[in-house]
DNA sequence: CTGAAAGCGCTAACAC
DNA sequence: GTGTTAGCGCTTTCAG
């Protein structure tokens, strides 16, 4: 369309072509009322004939804000943030807000380092999604003055909001069920990526068992030198069976099922397996397995949505928002 | 930290704080060597205290650019180009790029308005993933003078690279080597979502045929009725058999897969399945599919790579690189 | 080696 | 209604 080394078109360019000052295309290029009709029209028509696109940088300094927000993930988590992605920026969209991309892998310290990054930038507020911080490095996001939303697990600070499910209650509520049905040797697959989901998880199956005056001990550790979960539990369910066996993420669900299979043991007769992330995986595998479906979509939506909020200094009526889940019976479990 | 109404720290606080001007600060925060190092430590002494962090965005005003690029990735598509954002993220890491991510559904209008907003936002340059543009499409693509790098297919223009890997070579060579051993009767599920798609992997195979003295017949269309490719191919193979099924997306060679079991058809034995995208769920099936091995990662490093050349004006020997394949035989084939 | 001053493109009082 | 002007925070000549 146009050349290369065009002179660049402001403002200026504009006011220039329409015969009026810049303060007028200002006022045109932002919607305000007070213009008249005609010079609206000269200005529009000087706009259309240079190709005038507004500086949004400049914009932004002049206006202190950016209308972008960023959003950090952990590494190689598309598989399952997927969803949430879209939930957000479709929101995202119609607020019109751009949505800027961070991937954090290690713990704190990065996440700290992308944090000040995004500050530089003057991004207008982040959106965390980090099942893996621990809860004390979570506490450490309290002390930005910049609006963060964050996703995954509840935290309240004076400019920190949260969207997020309770799956320790999750987890609960799907283990008595079991104990109440005499099923007692309940498994949970070690997640070494997700010590806080661990966490969760674990205090989630202890208090069921104990409500039935049980104790939990079918922690199924996986020891440092295996390089995969499925590596350990070929070995581990040679030897071992159990009623109900719980992984975390999709893929260890898969192994804990596969290996099970490969040792015997017939899924769920003989064993059943539950899966607490909700993926296309659990779906298309076969057996299918059950799992817990979370509103992934909606969770980045929501997280959105409240962000928006923030930024206009809205009143949000609840600062932490549960969401709720489903659990969905597939095949592994009878 | 500090708190929420604490008086804007900008470069002139910084300077009045060290007792230099603001040039000398901006020096500083730039490394220009010709500081001296006692005025140095004292900038940095200011900048320490008061805790100072350069606006990234005036600085993008001042000197004309943003260092940060657009990702435009069709929606939904993350569990295929999860890697592809891996492999940008890491590269836009180190040479210090933000990444903007931006979302398409529709064909090329959305594509222009998306394109639209990046301009105003003065990216510095756009990458784009998307298979599902038609071949004139792209070549609209061709009118901007911002940098664009093309993700999946070859295009070139005067701004514009591409990476991609030559899937129509990769399923010819595939089926020659069956029509080679007298297995004729293959079949290629049709992918309504990537039509562009289709048509390189229609016209490699047609090659083969030809070259054989053959011509192919063995497109499977799904019918629009059909919401999944699952729900047709469960009918289709009840009645239909081949001796090498090709799907494009993975959760189509799952489809095909299951339904060919279903139906009483023994895989590999009586009919193979090779899935044309690289994706974690061909591994993670029973029986694992085999499938093309597509270097997503470094489709994505490469990408961002020659985006950083192109933006340094630095010289480019190749605007398009092809990225060679590897052909994953697992259980499906023999 | 350091400082003064002119932009970068736009917004928002404040005049007229 | 429309124009004037002073910033927004930083970079970069150009003097000194």
């Amino acid at each position: 369309m146009d050349g290369k080394n065009m002179k660049r078109v402001t403002i200026y360019s504009v006011a220039h072509e329409a015969g009026v000052s810049l303060a007028t295309v200002s006022r045109v290029i932002n919607g305000s009322p007070v213009v008249r009709e005609d010079t609206r029209q000269k200005v529009q028509a000087a706009i259309a004939k240079l190709d005038y696109k507004p500086n949004a940088i400049a914009q932004g300094l002049a206006l202190q804000k950016t209308t972008s927000i960023a959003l950090v993930l952990p590494e190689s988590s598309f598989n399952y943030t997927g969803k949430v992605i879209n939930g957000l920026l479709n929101v995202a969209k119609i607020y019109k807000y751009n949505i800027n991309l961070h991937t954090s892998t290690a713990g704190i310290n990065e996440m700290n380092e992308i944090i000040e990054n995004v500050i530089k930038s003057r991004m207008d507020g982040i959106i965390v999604y980090n099942d893996m911080l621990k809860s004390e490095e979570l506490n450490n996001l309290k002390d930005y003055s910049i609006p963060i939303v964050y996703l995954g697990n509840k935290v309240e600070g004076e400019s920190i909001c949260s969207v997020y499910i309770d799956v320790e209650k999750a987890v609960h509520d799907f283990v008595s069920d079991y104990l109440d049905r005499g099923l007692t040797n309940v498994a949970l697959v070690e997640d070494r990526k997700n010590p806080l989901q661990m966490e969760f998880l674990t205090k989630g199956i202890e208090k069921a068992y104990k409500e039935h005056g049980l104790k939990f001990e079918g922690l199924i550790k996986i020891p440092a030198e295996y390089r995969t979960t499925y590596s350990y539990l070929k070995k581990y369910f040679a030897k071992n069976k159990h009623d109900l066996v719980i992984a975390n993420r999709d893929t260890q669900a898969v192994a804990a099922m596969n290996s099970c299979m490969e040792a015997g043991l017939k899924v769920p007769e003989d064993t059943e397996i539950f899966c607490m992330t909700d993926s296309k995986y659990n779906d298309i595998v076969r057996p299918r397995i059950s799992s817990l479906s979370i509103p992934n979509y909606d969770l980045g939506a929501v997280a959105m949505r409240i962000m928006t909020k923030m930024l206009n200094k809205d009143p949000i009526a609840d600062k932490s928002i549960e969401l709720s889940y489903l659990v969905t019976l597939r095949d592994t479990t009878k």
